[in-house]
DNA sequence: ACTGCCGGGAT
DNA sequence: ATCCCGGCAGT
């Protein structure tokens, strides 16, 4: 079941994904679109915008090229301080030029009224003593404008670009990363604008944990995108960035909500109340750390438990062994404290768990370790024992955890469970006692161990047809008297 | 399917 | 106490 649970939420395609957001084409808020297959409209384009981790929105870059929303009277230079309208929310809104950035064609705006601060494209933006053009969002789209608004930014669709754009595309890019490389945690507004901020940042939400899900996301996106950074956190012009930031259900207020921007009545499986959800806990001894992500827990064991040593391909794949799924009933806690928390560890959890990969040590580590293993096997004992030897070592790594209180069926029968009468010889609190060298050190397995296999047992040396020479407990289906070993 | 053997019923 | 076997778990 854990098998099904992981491979569930590992791979969720954005394809098709319904969107929800305001209809109304507004600049500089999030527009209703569906991510599309191949063919669905995304002439919305201009009005994507892409989230930074600042708070402030960025049209996506490669639509910007896309044709302007207004005849651009903002191509020229704005100053700053200047004052400008820019349409916001529907609205027309006054505000302060704070910064041009003329390679960009970008103009951050400060909104007082708002009290948020958002970049807008050049295009966007009018000087404020111009009479601003027809609103679209006053009463719909104007004609042309519908017109330029079906036109099809389909993602497959090859973008004319000039080199300065390209240029411009690396430098946005550039910029973004950098931007995202600071923790927006640490990058906490000033206080009038935390509200916008909030429900600007996806990512704090997500936090540590979104790795799983962002790069298959941006996978998927990075394959019909002109950027070719795959990299999953991938903030601003990343069409991830943009989708989550355009699920804001907000119609009315815009960017001035505190809602969870997944809270939605999109079936996003992400944050659903009361949902099971997996997460990964490290079987570390003494850790416990459980993080949301599989790439999340893998880096955890990496860096805090293997240390970062990239020796081998060993040490990588050793990751696997350290964490088990666990599922996780998210309780519908207070939006607030969501909100502060973003650390997944701190969510109100830990209901079952599950085995995460069993069958990862029988198949992986006899590949891993072929020397190591071949070593071990070359004792006498028969192959078969050293699997039945893996396994348990595997699974001795979370039934010691504490609470989990597992014990295979074996142990049920007293002194004769392999597990049990070898813990004793089984350093558990010292790292990686079921790896490796732990496996060798689980050479002198108790007698028990053999039971199969090599055990001779009275049908096994008489044969079903010499029943009459089995011993009687043979004979009378108990514990053999005469092979004991 | 085969094997080991526990638990329990029958005698 | 002895005999037998259903059924379970592991292989």
């Amino acid at each position: 079941m854990a098998s099904v649970l992981s491979r569930r939420l590992g791979k969720r395609s954005l394809l098709g994904t319904r969107v929800s957001a305001p209809s109304t084409l507004a600049e500089g808020m999030l527009v209703a679109t569906q991510i599309p297959g191949l063919q669905t409209d995304l002439g919305q384009a201009s009005a994507h915008t892409a989230l930074r981790e600042d708070g402030s929105c960025v049209p996506s870059v490669e639509e910007s090229s896309q044709g302007p929303r207004f005849p651009s009277p903002g191509c020229q230079q704005l100053c700053a301080g200047q004052q400008v309208l820019v349409t916001y929310n529907g609205q027309e809104c006054a505000g302060l030029v704070e910064q041009h950035n003329p390679l960009s064609e970008k103009v951050k705006v400060l909104l007082p009224e708002q009290g948020l601060q958002a970049c807008w494209r050049v295009q966007d933006v009018r000087p404020a003593a111009l009479q601003p053009p027809a609103l679209p969002a006053a009463g719909g789209p104007g004609p042309a404008e519908a017109l330029q608004r079906s036109v099809s930014s389909n993602i497959d669709v090859p973008k004319r670009k000039a080199d300065a754009a390209v240029e411009m595309d690396e430098m946005v890019a550039a910029m973004v990363l950098t931007s995202l490389s600071c923790s927006p945690v640490v990058q906490s507004p000033p206080a009038g604008e935390s509200a916008s901020r909030v429900a600007c940042d996806p990512w704090k939400e997500s936090g540590d944990v979104s790795d799983s899900g962002s790069s298959t996301t941006s996978g998927h996106w990075s394959g019909g995108s002109d950027i070719s950074t795959p990299s999953p956190p991938h903030p601003a012009g990343s069409p991830k960035y943009s989708i989550e930031a355009l699920s804001s259900p907000q119609v009315d207020d815009g960017f001035e909500t505190d809602s969870d921007p997944f809270l939605l009545d999109e079936p996003a499986p992400r944050k659903r109340k009361n949902s099971v959800k997996v997460m990964y806990k490290c079987l570390w001894p003494s850790c416990g750390k459980v993080l949301r992500s599989i790439v999340g827990i893998k880096r955890h064991v990496k860096t805090q438990h293997l240390g970062d040593s990239a020796d081998s391909d060993q040490r990588k794949r050793e990751e696997d062994f350290y964490y088990t799924e666990v599922q996780v009933k998210e309780e519908p806690a207070p939006e607030a404290a969501a909100a502060a928390s973003p650390t997944s560890a701190s969510a109100p959890i830990i209901i079952q768990q599950a085995l995460a990969k069993p069958e990862a040590l029988l198949v992986e580590q006899p590949a891993l370790e072929p020397a190591l293993a071949s070593s071990a096997l070359s004792q006498s004992a028969p192959s078969s024992f050293w699997h039945i030897q893996a396994d348990h070592a595997y699974q001795v790594s979370w039934w010691h955890l504490p609470g989990t209180g597992h014990l295979p069926k074996s142990c049920r029968r007293p002194g004769r469970c392999p597990v049990c009468s070898s813990s004793p010889h089984r350093d558990v609190s010292s790292p990686a006692p079921w790896l490796g060298e732990g496996l060798l050190r689980v050479s002198a397995p108790p007698a028990i161990t053999r039971f199969r296999g090599e055990a001779k047992k009275c049908r096994k040396v008489y044969g079903i047809e010499h029943r009459d020479q089995w011993c009687t407990a043979c004979r009378w289906k108990k514990a053999c008297q005469r092979f004991l070993d």
